[in-house]
DNA sequence: CTGAAAGCGCTTACAG
DNA sequence: CTGAAAGCGCTTACAG
């Protein structure tokens, strides 16, 4: 297919179009295989220095690569860890994921995505599948939605694997009984509401997801539970159920606003997406965002924050929690199941100006 | 460490801690290795319809996977794809990313992500690296700079990677030698150009990327090109070169509202994110991005059309072209190099308005 | 420190 | 159609 002449060269002991394998190694460097695996492996003590160099040498001259799934099946694991990825187009887990192959890759980890379609029972076959390839770790990432029976099933399978001496991360929400680096949403939220309560912010309506998921539940509880920590009576009348999508927040604050004009000072949406379609809906309202009525996204996600005006939102630190999920897979496994959570940072910007007048 | 009452009831066949082997599936279903082995992999033709139920059901009791590194070291290869990413924050980068893990996963490959730091070493290192995984296929993605020396030793190792019978592909543009999906910046930056004059724009500034990458001489040939072909003369002297940053973008368009004030109608920037910077500095500069000077991004990446007033840009179907190159993998290998290149999409919005008077 | 040998879990000619 | 055996490329006790 190729003439490469460096290694079609006739007398070059490379091989024409196989891969070296470590039996090449050894008789290129006149040791035995044995010699030759431990010459490769740092961490084996027993070889003199002589023989490692000699080997090294061939190594590279063969351009020898080990064959990562004879080691697995000898060892009986890869260095790989397993991402399992509910929606991959949806920025939150995108960012968790790249946070998990930037450590990883650190870590000399190898890390393979696998997709799930949102569906639990997708993932079931998802983690059986990715058993196969015998990873030391899966992380998963995104929210499960599913009945408590599928719930159960996919539990069984991860168990499953945990007993072949797999490690389990679960980064986003509580929701499985495995370490899991909680994505601080509901404090998140609570703190949102109490840096708004600081600017002068008293009846805030909320834009929820129809979608019943376990993320918008988190954020929701940490909005109630703010609010009731200031005291603020929070009216259930103004959670609007709309998609969480551009368009599901432009039309549920267009409702709003049609609905209940003048009762709400600010637009707390589940989402930065969301936060911005309420911003149009404002403006085609024929208000300004910011100035006649405040909008705080969630999420922080990059890119969102350069509407004009740029929105107040709720930093997640997702990266950092893919990364911490990487570290829970490097620490060693204890019988305690581990909890992490990060800190959530509140980050005001033009879309929630100080509102000089207390009205509350 | 657990004590599902399933699995640890005596007398039951699963294992109590260890994985199901080929072996006990086969001892569970009293048939031989081989037997066992045709029966769970289809396209064994030379089975009895009895004996495969009969394995079968034993698997599925004993919930066996089988090891697919065992299976790889006897094939020689496994059903996974790698995606070689030189900055996976990159949206762009991302979206073709997202599209190779979907499509892949369609297909019954496995997907894993390899960073690789933009440097172009950091890629001859992780190339290195991921073939002793043994994949069907690599896909790099991403721009690869770098002098001609690494570039040739990056080559160099992907072809040994060939010989290997790997299948390599390239997605985004055209510059090593091997099948390439090229993502069609050059004709959607000309397709750009003409829409634009098509609305009455003449006098085109050109926001750069300072960086010297392959995507930006694209993007700058095609807008060249599209000048010319239109007739338009092209004034180099508004061709600025800036960080891909936002910032880069605000600061660029700053410097020009500076030093030519009023000898141009519309701004291209060579990604989106640039783009809402420019917007940002067409403000601060007391002018209304869209009504008094025009604003084009490119990439039509999601979430930068939602500034205000929506961005013009141009979609370069990049989710699709991630599924093309795992498509180039799956289609059979042919001596012949591959080129594939999807269409591009001018997306015209609010920051172009139509150009009443016409000042060529 | 070094090597011969066994073994990891699979697949696949080769006989029957 | 089925099975016994060899072999894939590695690592790791076990002797020396």
């Amino acid at each position: 297919m190729t003439s490469d002449p460096t290694t079609a060269k006739p007398g070059s002991d490379v091989p024409r179009r196989a891969t070296a394998t470590l039996s090449d190694v050894a008789r290129a460097a006149g040791v035995s295989k044995a010699s030759a695996s431990r010459a490769l492996n740092p961490g084996s003590r027993h070889v003199s220095a002589e023989l490692r160099a000699r080997v090294r040498e061939a190594a590279r001259r063969l351009g020898y690569q080990p064959n990562s799934s004879a080691r697995a099946t000898t060892t009986g694991t890869t260095a790989m860890v397993v991402v399992l990825v509910s929606d991959i187009s949806d920025p939150y887990n995108a960012e968790i994921t790249h946070g998990v192959i930037e450590r990883a890759g650190e870590a000399g980890l190898v890390a393979t995505i696998a997709g799930t379609d949102h569906a639990i029972d997708d993932e079931v076959r998802a983690v059986r599948m990715m058993r196969s390839l015998r990873p030391s770790a899966m992380i998963l990432t995104g929210t499960r939605s599913g009945s408590a029976v599928s719930r159960a099933l996919l539990n069984e399978e991860l168990e499953r694997y945990t007993r072949e001496r797999g490690r389990v991360v679960v980064a986003g929400d509580d929701e499985l009984p495995f370490d899991t680096v909680v994505v601080p949403r509901r404090r998140g939220a609570a703190e949102l509401v109490a840096a708004l309560h600081e600017l002068g912010y008293r009846s805030p309506a909320v834009i929820l997801p129809d979608r019943d998921a376990v993320a918008a539940r988190e954020w929701e509880a940490g909005v109630v539970e703010g609010a009731r920590r200031l005291g603020l009576r929070f009216d259930y009348q103004v959670a609007i159920r709309v998609p969480t999508t551009r368009d599901g927040g432009y039309e549920g604050t267009a409702r709003l606003l049609r609905d209940r004009p003048g009762d709400v000072d600010v637009v707390l949406a589940a989402t930065d997406t969301m936060a911005v379609g309420a911003m149009s809906a404002i403006r085609d309202a024929g208000l300004r965002p910011g100035t006649d009525l405040g909008v705080a996204g969630f999420g922080d996600i990059e890119g969102t924050e350069d509407v004009t005006p740029s929105l107040t939102s709720v930093n997640l630190a997702l990266v950092q929690a893919g990364a911490a999920a990487v570290e829970c897979v490097l620490r060693d496994s204890t019988a305690d199941r581990r909890m992490v959570e990060l800190q959530a940072r509140v980050v005001i910007r033009g879309t929630t100006p100080p509102r000089g007048a207390d009205r509350s």
